[in-house]
DNA sequence: GTCTATAAACTGATAGAC
DNA sequence: GTCTATCAGTTTATAGAC
């Protein structure tokens, strides 16, 4: 009964996270949807804090596994003399997971959790950021390295950039779709996440290949790369 | 003096509203901040969401007059003759305008307000949500249609779907560099707004010219719009 | 492991003096 | 137009019974 408890506030904070925010959401709302009590969620997370961490980290851990998981099978393959990973491929890897938890299997809780997953990119509290660079850092020096190698022709400054481009990208396609139905007037009706995953995947891509502009002539190359910017 | 404490108020607030988010910051820290006394708030706003609409709304009407006023600069050249507005004309008239406002003069308050603009795509309340779809409607739509003209072949919805991702690359990296910088290990200090824009533009041009996928091969065309997602 | 009860502080809002 | 004082409701967190 103790692991159901622990669960169902887990769930009732994703959930309450994703339609009032992170800040706005009181431990009392979250232990009356869990139908547990108020202590419930000191006992089990020690405060509000670490029910936050624990809610994050529950999702970020196998999300970014899977990630890894694909871009290990790109590599592999390369390794063992088959093609190289391409742009589409590892872009892929980084994308689809994320799209494909929010259309997976019937758990409501999954497609709370993607778009918890793009506001947490912009809720940025400062108790937050380490958690985020923890969880984030090896992938996206993984698949950093892996674009590196994909596009040589560019700099690491441009990569740095377009890879951010990327993430907001995603982070705005997962974020909840009442805006963009409203927006879009019914043509899209977003739920299809498989194909919004498509689609993303195909403009940036296009957009990695980009030769540099006139603002990205830096003086410095990749072998000498000190670079103020 | 009247008019003194309410903008003092309102610079407080989008100080706040910035750092720690708009539901955390409390009316008391924005008047302590403003060095003005709590009931000011009420009595100029008539409420804390009155405040937030203020805040919001001085900064959005001129962002979107200054894109539309791009907008129809390069729409006049094309009526009076001149060539049609390319892609990247049409992003850079769409994303400068944000950008310039966060490097523009030494004022520290336009700062803090690009970052704001930021992470309102992402605070989705639904009583924000009505002042969102009032500001940026109309100017949604004439990008939306000038888009549709410099790139005819490419449907609404691939449209609708590329507006998107751009909205999201461009919050992304307006919102607070402190992640940005901190992932790139130095490599991006990431003031140099001007720079920052036009590589976004660049890698966002791109997007758009990408040829439909095979995600993309929807039945109806343009003329023939009526899809279910 | 879950509960009740309560502490201590904070919240937005308002009435009324000046 | 700005202030003090205060209301009624909320917040997180904890102590202690079961």
């Amino acid at each position: 009964m103790s692991q159901e408890t622990k669960d169902r506030l887990l769930d009732a904070a994703e959930t309450l996270f994703v339609r009032h925010g992170i800040q706005a959401t009181s431990l009392r709302s979250i232990t009356g949807e869990a139908g547990a009590n108020l202590a419930a969620v000191n006992y089990h997370f020690g405060s509000k804090e670490g029910l936050i961490r624990a809610v994050l980290e529950r999702r970020l851990q196998p999300l970014n596994a899977y990630r890894l998981e694909l871009l290990d099978a790109l590599e592999r393959r390369a390794a063992q003399g088959g093609p190289e990973p391409t742009v589409e491929e590892i872009l892929d890897a980084l994308v689809r997971p994320a799209f494909q938890l929010s259309s997976d299997s019937g758990q409501r809780h999954l497609a709370d959790w993607t778009n918890l997953l793009a506001r947490l990119h912009f809720e940025l509290d400062e108790s937050l950021i380490d958690l985020l660079v923890d969880s984030f850092g090896e992938a996206h020096e993984r698949f950093f390295g892996a674009m590196l190698r994909a596009l040589p022709e560019l700099t690491e400054k441009q990569l740095l950039y377009r890879m951010h481009f990327t993430i907001g990208a995603m982070a705005m396609t997962l974020v909840n779709q009442r805006l963009i139905a409203r927006i879009s007037k019914g043509l899209i009706s977003a739920t299809d996440a498989e194909n919004a995953a498509q689609r993303l995947i195909n403009f940036l891509a296009h957009g990695f290949r980009a030769p540099r502009s006139q603002a990205e002539q830096e003086t410095s190359t990749r072998v000498f790369s000190q670079e103020h910017s």
